[in-house]
DNA sequence: GCCGGTATGTGACTAAGTCACGTTCAATCA
DNA sequence: TGATTGAACGTGACTTAGTCACATACCGGC
């Protein structure tokens, strides 16, 4: 009963039995609904975080109520900003709100920081998916920095639509997945609508071409 | 003679013997004139990085000829970039630029992992240059998604001038380290020097207020 | 059928980026 | 010393993106 959730997490499943109990009895299971933040930009960094269920949506926010989707944290994984900022010893720089009912193991610092010592294989487990958020960032610069929004936008539907033809998803959820405002989104929508490449009702977007909305967002 | 560079660096410097000999050893001092291109997107990483002299510029560049500066890399560092492309398994995502003179240690891909494993001081260094890194480019995707830039100009020159008075930049280096156009820089520091806060000449900058130029980063 | 909150539409404006030039400067060499 | 040349900078016209202040439209409850 107390080893349950530790089976999920790659790089720790194969653990030595000691750091199983060790893990099972400091770490507490905990559960939040929808919207909770788990994370914000400038609080420390307590307890490691191991998503076990649901899933966590990383963002930046600025002060004039703009956000920008960094990444998202699927169960399964650990959460890489909150291994990062106790690591460096650092505050958080980013927010980190629940998408779901999200169910997570969590561990205090200090025990973190031993288990980060003792398994090579936790450690390359954790290192990698840094280095793979790090890469994940510097591409999502070069987006918002040198690719014109029509494009991004038809990524983002392509990439939504994942076989289906429906996605359900509001002006302003588009708009923060590309950081961008909700009458840029709006216009553009328009814009796909009139070229009969989509069709809109309220909170959700049909594609009907798939084709061009490919070609565009591959410019 | 053969144990120099490593007391350079911190988290290598109180290494074990057999470990400092190991690594001298294996690992090759280098040098390289200014802008030389020491890793390029899409490239491998074979060798790990130590740099003993000099700076390295990382920037994204983007198909249309644009750049953006992400940081840069001092003497006494490790390439954060080079262990995590080692560690994750992945191809280089930005581009490193020599911006002097520079003289570094190589080390190979694997001597760096199994370093890696065995110093945890080591481990601990890197560990922390990655996630300060990784919130730096945060702070990044903030400033060009939603800061503008005659406020993110004024910052870049208030932290060039750096006491003195005059920043030897071109209107071109300044674009590229903020990710945004040469006229849209020329036009903004138009725009400072009729407010007489700069003058300028071919090359030059000369900060007459730093005052409001300050006051202006802040917004 | 009405109501309130969310979602979306719109026009007018400012900011930023693009494009195609023209101009100026300073170093080099004939 | 003047001419040449390449980099740095200036500029206007235009497109794209973001802001602001609204107006409408939709939908679930009552």
């Amino acid at each position: 009963m107390s080893q349950s959730w530790i089976d999920q997490f790659e790089g720790l499943n194969q653990l030595e039995g000691e750091w199983r109990d060790t893990i099972s009895r400091k770490s507490k299971v905990v559960s939040f609904p929808p919207e909770t933040v788990v994370f914000a930009p400038g609080k420390p960094a307590d307890n490691m975080i191991f998503l076990l269920d649901g899933t966590v949506r990383v963002q930046q926010v600025s002060e004039n109520g703009r956000e920008i989707v960094l990444y998202r944290i699927e169960a399964g994984e650990s959460c890489i900003m909150t291994a990062s900022c106790i690591i460096g010893d650092q505050h958080y720089s980013a927010e980190g709100v629940a998408e779901t009912v999200i169910e997570a193991a969590i561990i205090p610092k200090p025990v973190f920081e031993e288990l980060l010592g003792s398994s090579s294989r936790y450690r390359n487990f954790i290192f990698s998916t840094v280095s793979s958020r790090l890469a994940e960032l510097m591409h999502i610069i070069n987006e918002i920095a040198f690719r014109r929004v029509d494009i991004r936008l038809a990524q983002k539907l392509v990439s939504l639509a994942k076989g289906s033809d429906e996605i359900m998803v509001t002006h302003q959820q588009l708009a923060i997945e590309l950081g961008t405002a909700r009458e840029v989104v709006s216009r553009q929508l328009q814009e796909f609508q009139r070229r009969e490449w989509i069709s809109q009702s309220r909170g959700t977007i049909r594609i009907l071409k798939l084709r061009p909305l490919t070609e565009l967002s591959l410019d």
